[in-house]
DNA sequence: CTGAAAGCGCTTACAG
DNA sequence: CTGAAAGCGCTTACAG
């Protein structure tokens, strides 16, 4: 053995055992056409027996490639982040790349030049970005400056006056329709809305979908019925109590995510009423709380680490040169029917069409 | 400008611009002693104007050392990670680090290939492992055999026959007497406890504080009030539903993490208890979760960020050959008191001293 | 206090 | 189909 006990075996190494030069060894580790059989297999018998494993520092400063992936987020709910990670290292993994994360704060004046640092230092391939980040105009201009490809997900609208950026998202007004639908089809004609945050795309998006289906079905959405929220649970707990003081009550309420849902659960049940027998509630986004209350909420998953998955293969072929695949993807989502909504008391399930 | 246009400025390029050699600027960059101030100033000064940064990549490959840490997770609750890298990240970004992060799954027979192949890609100059991974015996195998420093977060008993590991974690016993000392000022006698999974650490210590706590108080802990659970929300249902089934009911129950707390509130209230007013239920984890249900349960906060930034501590110091501090760390936690625990009905929450 | 030389372990042109 | 040379952008010894 020519390599030096007790230091990683380098390329040299693999070169020199397998009798080839280490032009050779570099082709066969690349999958770069045109290498005979033979040599091929050889080489790669040597790089098992030896353990060989190519240094990425001298790939990346050798090479215009770095193996390196950056995932940007802030505070969307750990389960996004979990979901995003999950999805994203696993396919990383199997391309031979690498997941840098970072942790940023969206108001932070000096953004720009955090994104600035870790971009130039790291050299990454590409950069995932997660809402609200991937609407953040400092964000995408250092990006942008710096050349690194970038695929955003679920972003709002685009900024003008730039190329579309790749993105991966799901379809926030089709599946609110299914939520309006599923509450309709059992019976309910009085729904209550509450709403996102105004900063958040999400926000109008899920909102449209609900109009959209009342409107489908001939029903009016009472202005009185639709509530501003924020995404918290306290804007839920505050919005059941001035839907559910009206003189009418409604026998419904979709809150557009999980944790304003969560809130209304508890402000119905502190107020005495049972549901879903008194009131159906709905929400969106299948947090993990969604599954652990009693009655688990009925709401949409979003395809979060498939997503993230997308994101990543999109980098990855970008690279290469491959344009696979549309650089715009809309991935299913799933309606989750559970007990925290049922049919109307005295009206069949089945009564009206959906 | 010597320096080309298009391309990022070289350490070359600060250099000759500040009419010194490579070498200088390197030590100025890397607070190096032996430099005189003022050709410190104005290497400084160049590196601002050329907003030069040093490439990773180039670092890594002449020197010992890659400035990434590794992060290795397996499932552990979403906001577990969320946690871990909130802190980790902060931490890296203040020195200069950078956090690569792998999911893995803990029982995949190839894990030490994994970890291998992580690591002698990266290179990373420490790595942080969570909950189950720190117990692994392979995948500590492995990174030892690498030579990778390692600190784990809140490992179980640590594997016998090697030198004990860094770690950071906080006082499972401890805070699970505290919530328990709470239950006892509160009135309550008759409490039950639900045990964690078998093969987890934490599942045996927060049993011990229970125990200790009880019988500091001479009080009896009655077999049949303990139920033997996973973590899992599941099992805290089931443990309720087996618990309250006694001739004589407990007055409180004590389940050693939030899940189970969830599955015994749901439970209890289907059954028609109200929580605390009939039942107070203590968990332990302070998940999300635990926040949004009503009433919102008591339980006890781990330092999670903390523990990761002080990991992360440990490993820069590490490797600067800087012993700073224990290598062992048991970090403080704090006790949640809400909403789900009460004083016994009859019995005023100061009769019993704690 | 400062610098010239060598080298880290790969990939990129370029030859043949 | 294969290889010898140069070079990526830094840090490491070693000198002075």
């Amino acid at each position: 053995m020519s390599q030096k006990p007790g230091s990683a075996p380098t390329i040299v190494d693999v070169a020199e055992q397998a009798g080839v030069s280490i032009k050779t060894v570099s082709r066969v580790l690349n999958h770069e056409p045109g290498v005979q059989e033979a040599t091929r297999e050889k080489v790669l018998a040597v790089v098992a027996e030896l353990k060989y494993r190519p240094k990425l520092s001298a790939r990346s400063l050798a090479g215009a490639r770095s193996f390196l992936i950056g995932l940007l987020y802030y505070d969307p709910s750990a389960a996004f982040v979990a979901g995003v990670q999950q999805g994203a290292t696993v396919r990383c993994r199997e391309a031979g790349y690498h997941l840098v994360v970072e942790s940023l704060h969206n108001d932070a004046p000096d953004i720009d030049v955090q994104v600035e640092r870790m971009v130039s230092a790291l050299r990454p391939d590409g950069m995932i970005l997660t809402p609200p980040l991937c609407d953040n105009p400092k964000v995408l201009k250092a990006l942008r400056e710096s050349g690194t490809p970038c695929v955003l997900m679920s972003p709002g609208r685009q900024p003008k006056g730039h190329p579309a950026l790749p993105l991966v998202r799901m379809d926030d007004v089709h599946a609110a329709e299914e939520v309006t639908n599923l509450l309709i089809s059992l019976g309910h004609e009085r729904i209550a809305f509450i709403k996102g945050a105004t900063d958040q795309a999400a926000s109008s998006l899920r909102y449209q979908g609900f109009v959209n289906a009342m409107k489908a079905h001939k029903l009016a959405v009472d202005p009185e019925l639709v509530h501003q929220g924020d995404f918290t649970y306290q804007t839920g707990v505050e919005g059941a109590h001035q839907l559910l003081s009206r003189r009418v009550r409604p026998t419904a309420v979709f809150a557009s995510n999980d944790d304003m849902a969560l809130g209304v659960l508890a402000a119905a049940q502190r107020l005495g009423l049972s549901v879903p027998a008194d009131l159906s509630i709905a929400g969106f986004d299948d947090s993990a709380a969604a599954s652990l209350v009693w009655p688990p909420l009925t709401t949409v998953r979003q395809p979060v680490a498939q997503m993230a998955r997308e994101a990543v293969e999109m980098l990855i072929a970008a690279q290469r040169g491959e344009a696979e695949g549309p650089t715009q993807r809309v991935l299913p989502h799933e309606l989750l029917v559970r007990n925290s909504t049922s049919a109307l008391a005295g009206k069949p399930a089945s009564k009206r069409k959906v």
